[in-house]
DNA sequence: ACATTATTGTGTCCACCGGACACAGTTAAC
DNA sequence: GTTAACTGTGTCCGGTGGACACAATAATGT
């Protein structure tokens, strides 16, 4: 199980050559993800762009959980190095940095949900956001939980930004917004806020700064008061 | 498609009786949901909870997406009555309730993900939301903005909280945890923000209460900010 | 009363999925 | 050269979503 998200394997001494690597698996199932969509990553297909057959995969991998554990955590990548900065700037670029790798591969949205394994790019980007907070007086919890409201909304953003290719992607862009204003104009009595709201607001796509914005102001205001 | 989550069908006048109902399916697919996950909710392993056939079940329902959403809106349900409450506690009770929501039926973490049908309850809850900010000062966008980082920080921890049934579950709670510790302790060093956090930590289950006071704190600032 | 017609439920069939397993081929160590 | 470890393949299984033809049913028009 983790033995393979943290490469503590051993390459065999006897036995015939290995066809391929674990790491060309991973690299040629997110390419199928990019590509198609994470749906359409299956073993026959993976294979398919190998030299080999779906029943050798099983030699890299238990299953499937574990294939879509490792391309994730490879897709993911590790967060990009950045210069020192002051706690609410190093966070405000870790969110964005977070975004722009959930934007160049949106499966990772939907594999990423869970309980699951985590590897070791994952825990790199969670420590990179703690790390920010290690001297804001913020007590351990304090710390997990700010990383974990950021990464919460950067990944509520970019799930209803992006559109998930094939995937679980029951429509596409236009017959979604098609039938929403539709729904909106024929039942829009029945929701007078929410058609106010969107009548006087146009798309934005400003949501993903918005709620940095208001969530690193609630932490700035708890961590002066902290100090003060 | 909308058809369907509108309940604007009209009753045929010819042909036999109908054996079930839409509502009669989509209940028994979220008791399957609730009991088993949404893993286990199959065409097959619906129709054997009812008196009729898998086949039986496309007269109802085109597909299985649309069956998904059906029984999705349906366990949502709408959000319970609150009173007249100022904007902050109207979106506190709010988050609490769809927390709630969340908890007692897990599923609905997996099948509410990325483009897809909506359906009056889910529009329900939005209006609710946008409602409790629409004598607040702020625009459409940023009542729309608002509630959607409540509703995502929401999300993101019910998503963390609560074990999602046999569904996408790789891990029992034990063993994610278990493989965390070990991780932490043996690779430790990789992570050392990440390590001295989660060691001054503890699990304090408050991440909830954390992150919405830190929104709502944000969501003041800019309020009284506009008005002063 | 009867024929028509719309509608429902059933059974069969298909491609695909993840995966178990036995087996043959390959290579290094003894 | 023999043995033992290891890789890749083919076959098989149960399960999935769904297409489709067909029989049963019930209200309608005559």
């Amino acid at each position: 199980m983790t033995e393979l998200l943290w490469g503590t394997a051993q390459p065999p001494s006897r036995g015939p050559k290995p066809a391929v690597t674990l790491a060309g698996i991973a690299e040629a199932a997110i390419r199928i993800a990019d590509a198609e969509g994470l749906d359409a990553v299956s073993m026959q297909r993976v294979a398919d762009d190998l030299p080999v057959t779906k029943m050798a995969l099983y030699r890299y991998v238990p299953g499937k959980a574990e294939l879509v554990a490792v391309m994730s955590d490879l897709a993911m990548g590790a967060p990009p190095e950045r210069p020192e900065l002051p706690w609410r700037e190093a966070l405000h670029a870790w969110s964005m940095d977070l975004y722009a790798g959930f934007t160049r591969h949106p499966w990772l949205l939907l594999s990423t949900v869970g309980r699951r394994l985590v590897g070791p790019n994952e825990l790199t980007w969670m420590d990179r956001g703690v790390q920010a907070l290690t001297d804001s007086g913020l007590n351990g919890s304090e710390q997990l939980d700010a990383v974990m409201v950021l990464a919460g909304h950067v990944r509520a953003l970019a799930l209803q930004t992006t559109s998930l290719p094939g995937g679980r992607q029951r429509l596409t862009e236009e017959a979604f917004l098609g039938a929403f204003a539709e729904i909106l104009t024929t039942h829009g009595d029945r929701f007078p806020s929410l058609a106010a709201a969107m009548r006087s607001a146009g798309q934005d796509e400003q949501g993903l700064e918005f709620g940095l914005a208001r969530i690193l102001d609630g932490l700035e205001m708890l961590i002066t008061s902290r100090k003060g």
